[in-house]
DNA sequence: GCACTAAGTGGAGGGACCCTCCGTATAATA
DNA sequence: TATTATACGGAGGGTCCCTCCACTTAGTGC
């Protein structure tokens, strides 16, 4: 995924410790710094994570990378945060839990998507990816609920993926209006009683 | 719409000559520059108009206005492309050289259109107006063919609209194939023949 | 025509940013 | 411990946006 990634691979020496100590916390500080100031720069980064710009050039060499492994991380997190679920909830906790957290995750991402927008341009590859996983996330969730009843049958993971998404990048909902939108959903989402018309 | 526009209104000295030519010099300079480059910078436009960067400053505050202006142009271009084939044209024939014309132009928009969502994002005003005077034009053209009998009539002009703009806007698709699938709309838009089956 | 003045012009330079380069430091190895 | 490939740091080059202000000029009233 990384360069770091790809060279702990290559046969020669093995990556060293303060090189892999390093690509994690600039890792974490450019995740911080985009997440505050929804815009950062290299020096920034590399002040926040405690190195040098030559170093944070050596992990990423160049800005779009910086943004494009945020974004996998990212990713990654939601991911785990589903699986976390799933393991640790009842079905239906989990999808109240999951959606939550999904949205509080995407909408955070709003300020950060021009950036993600040319790392997509850059590199098509990783738009279809992170769609692929994140719809895999919620799939994981609203099948199970499906599964014991709590979820209507007639909806798919991909669908409330569909709804959730844009919502949140839409630039024109405040954070309260989304929280409200996403209790709206997940009531929706319960079986529907039996018609009664 | 732009400064000069306002201050031509404002009740003191109108706007001196030399003052309007610049204006007119650095926005045909900057729409060549989007247009052959993508992308351009400050010293650029100014340097292609023939005038110093303090005389674009003075015209354009910031970079974004002469995004927005730019673009703002652009539509006029559009509409008033809709209006001269409508003034000239068989009404069929205006259809076909309008949706032509307007796919050119939105394609031509695609390495723009970075800028042009900060400048929405700056100015949602714009974005709206935008798309509401292009939705116009190509009503115009459509509804005037629908009138004649020439396009059938059970699809409307925003449909078109709602059609062809993302797929100009769609990264993954060539020049050539826009032109082909344009061809392709414009067959059914013809009236259907009387069902056979 | 001429002098006056508000409007307009030009471009050096400040500050921010991305990225490169290379001398220095250090972790892993033998 | 000596060796060496790997990694680090940060000065500085180049670009860009934008500001500032001394200078120029178009329009106005006489």
């Amino acid at each position: 995924m990384t360069i770091q990634d790809e060279r702990a691979e290559s046969p020669g020496r093995p990556q060293r410790a303060d090189a892999r100590r390093n690509h994690d916390l600039l890792l974490r500080a450019a995740r911080e710094l985009f997440d505050e100031e929804g815009d950062t720069s290299m020096e920034a980064i590399a002040k926040r994570a405690g190195v040098g710009v030559g170093t944070l050039y050596r992990h990423f060499p160049r800005r779009i990378d910086v943004v494009e492994a945020v974004y996998r991380d990212d990713v990654d997190q939601v991911v785990a945060v589903a699986e976390r679920d799933v393991a640790t909830m009842t079905p239906w906790e989990a999808v109240d839990s999951f959606l939550h957290a999904f949205v509080t995750y995407a909408f955070g991402k709003r300020r950060f998507l021009t950036e993600l927008r040319e790392a997509f341009e850059k590199n098509p590859e990783l738009r279809c990816d992170a769609r692929e996983r994140l719809e895999a996330a919620i799939r994981l969730v609203v099948e199970r609920g499906q599964g014991a009843g709590v979820v209507r049958a007639d909806v798919t993971g991909d669908e409330v993926f569909g709804l959730l998404g844009p919502m949140c990048t839409s630039a024109s909902l405040t954070r309260e209006q989304c929280d409200r939108l996403v209790g709206m959903v997940l009531d929706g989402l319960r079986p529907p009683v039996a018609a009664t018309r």
